[in-house]
RNA sequence: GGCCCCAUCGUCUAGCCAGGCCUAGGACAUCGGGUUUUCAUCCCGGUAACAGGGGUUCAAAUCCCCUUGGGGUCACCA
């Protein structure tokens, strides 16, 4: 019976930490989880750092943070352990000589002691000469025993792979059937003069020794498959199952680059953007599940998502989108949630005491739930809240336009202001309790044979400098009384200053 | 340039594998309208696509071929 037990579905990302975790990059990661979480297998991350120039701690602390933010929790990797470790590429590669040894003594591989100098003569003449750039197998010629001798005597080279003559079938589970003719790889390097492996080599036996299933990474890796089918089968390892996901195309098509927009997931993540927007974002770039349903939470991802669903097409990234999405899921969470979220923000903006906080914390959920439906990640709501901390100092174009336009808008606030004083009691201001300046509002626009607008939009103008906030009457509760009266008070100054009147 | 991958509204896509149910559906964006103290939400409606050409078939968005277009990749980088 054990034999019908099928393999553990095993499947990594494997980002390089050059860098910052890419928004592609993490919709990889995103597929890779969907994967393992729906067929209840494991989900490693694995950090390729074996390009010591141009890795950094940094950037893998990014990769981290960015995956977290994005609760793409690993089972397996840094921080977490496991039975596959070490989960640093660079850690491991000491571990891959006996492969190459292997491959040597199996007559795989070759030692090559080309110079670079003529590889790049070689080259130059292949390309003036339009042939395929390949290297010519030179130091093939070079019988084994001599070329252990020469290595041993210190004489520097590498390690090539021999490219045997044929044919390598991928069955890639989205793109189906992909033939590559082995005449159009050369023999490439496995190990570098310096005694390390190189990336093609390495994954290898990663992948083998991690016991990945599931290699799900992007299209770009698709021409390095049939390398690492070869190395695989070269070394009598199981291969495992591929997937190319296409990639993310910038909105003009071409490779995404920070030139045009935010790349980074740790921008998203600065700007506030909510993880479940970005997730369903990310999801839907690619991937659909059928033509009804866009909105999806992480669990119903796990729940629908498949392979076999991934489109083939690159899909160009939409910022409009995203925002909708952000839009979408900040109507939906908590407020208390979105309270956490804003309040250091507010603090950073100076708007709030540090040491406020807890105080201040009623006043900002009323606050944020006037503002929840208006913004689409949390970064834009310092600039909505400003009018209740800081008095307006310049108005913006339509709310300059509203005090232009109504004729003797000054002393219909100066009406205003006296009334609503004496008619309406102080503990009719608290954030929440708008009824009574609402009644009153209207009932005073009624006496004077104004529309409610006539009278509510030169009172937002004056009170906090915007042509639109939400509701205004919920706006000046939360403001308070006094604050309210003090920059009524000043309507004058301001209609002077916009030449209303 | 060689090789590989791809091709439905502006964008993400459903439909294609198992050809008729498609006068091609949804979402974002956009444009109108409604609700409203403004804005946003919400509701209603509109514009908008099978890249082109050949086949196969009674029938093609769906299958095949070519062209065109786009993307990727060709390192002692990953």
């Amino acid at each position: 019976m054990t034999e019908n037990v099928p393999p553990a579905i095993r499947v990594r990302f494997a980002p390089s930490p050059t860098g910052y975790l890419h928004i592609g990059g993490a919709r990889t990661a995103l597929f890779n989880y969907l994967f393992a979480r729906k067929h209840g297998g494991t989900f490693v991350l694995r950090i390729e750092d074996t390009d010591r120039q141009r890795s950094t701690p940094q950037a893998i602390q990014a990769i981290f943070d960015g995956l977290r933010y994005l609760g793409l929790e690993w089972d397996e990797g840094p921080e977490k352990g496991g039975a596959h470790g070490p989960y640093f590429q660079s850690e491991r590669l000491p571990r891959y000589s006996r492969y190459v040894e292997r491959l040597l003594a199996e007559g795989k591989a070759y030692r090559c002691f080309c110079a670079k100098e003529r590889l790049a003569e070689l080259r130059q003449r292949q390309e003036a000469a339009k042939e395929r750039l390949h290297y010519d197998r030179l130091c093939l010629k070079v019988a084994p025993a001599e070329a252990e001798r020469r290595h041993r005597g210190g004489e520097p080279g590498v390690v090539r792979f021999k490219v045997p003559e044929g044919q390598t079938v991928i069955e890639d589970m989205i793109r189906g059937r992909v033939v590559v003719e082995h005449r159009e790889l050369e023999d490439l390097i496995v190990q570098r003069a310096d005694g390390t492996c190189v990336y093609n080599f390495a994954v290898v036996g990663d992948d083998h020794e991690m016991e990945i299933s599931h290699v799900i990474r992007g299209e770009d890796h698709l021409s390095n498959t049939p390398k690492q089918v070869l190395l695989g089968q070269a070394l009598g390892f199981q291969v495992p199952r591929y997937a190319h996901i296409p990639l993310i195309l910038a909105h003009g098509g071409g490779k995404l680059s920070k030139r045009h927009a935010a790349v980074s997931v740790t921008d998203y993540q600065r700007m506030g953007y909510l993880p479940e927007a970005m997730i369903n974002f990310l999801a839907r770039m690619g991937w659909s599940y059928d033509d009804k349903q866009e909105i999806f939470t992480l669990e119903e991802l796990i729940e629908k998502f498949s392979l076999e669903k991934v489109s083939k097409s690159g899909a160009m990234y939409d910022l409009k989108k995203l925002n909708h999405l952000g839009a979408h899921y900040m109507r939906r969470r908590p407020v208390g949630d979105l309270v956490d979220l804003a309040l250091p923000l507010l603090v950073r903006a100076g708007f709030i005491a540090s040491e406020d906080i807890a105080r201040e914390r009623g006043r900002v959920e009323k606050m944020m739930d006037l503002e929840r439906d208006r913004i689409e990640f949390m970064e834009q709501i310092v600039e909505r809240v400003r009018y209740y901390y800081q008095e307006p100092s310049t108005l913006d174009d339509g709310a300059t336009k509203v005090l232009r336009k109504k004729p003797d808008a000054a002393t219909v606030i100066e009406r205003y202001a006296a009334s609503v004083d004496a008619a309406v009691p102080e503990d009719a201001w608290r954030p929440g309790e708008h009824a009574a300046l609402d009644a009153h509002a209207r009932e005073l626009a009624a006496k004077e044979g104004l529309s409610l607008a006539d009278l509510a939009q030169p009172l937002r103008a004056i009170l906090t400098g915007r042509s639109a906030t939400p509701g205004l009457f919920e706006v000046m509760a939360i403001l308070g009384k006094a604050t309210c009266l003090r920059r009524l008070a000043r309507a004058r100054e301001v209609f002077a200053r916009v030449g209303g009147t």
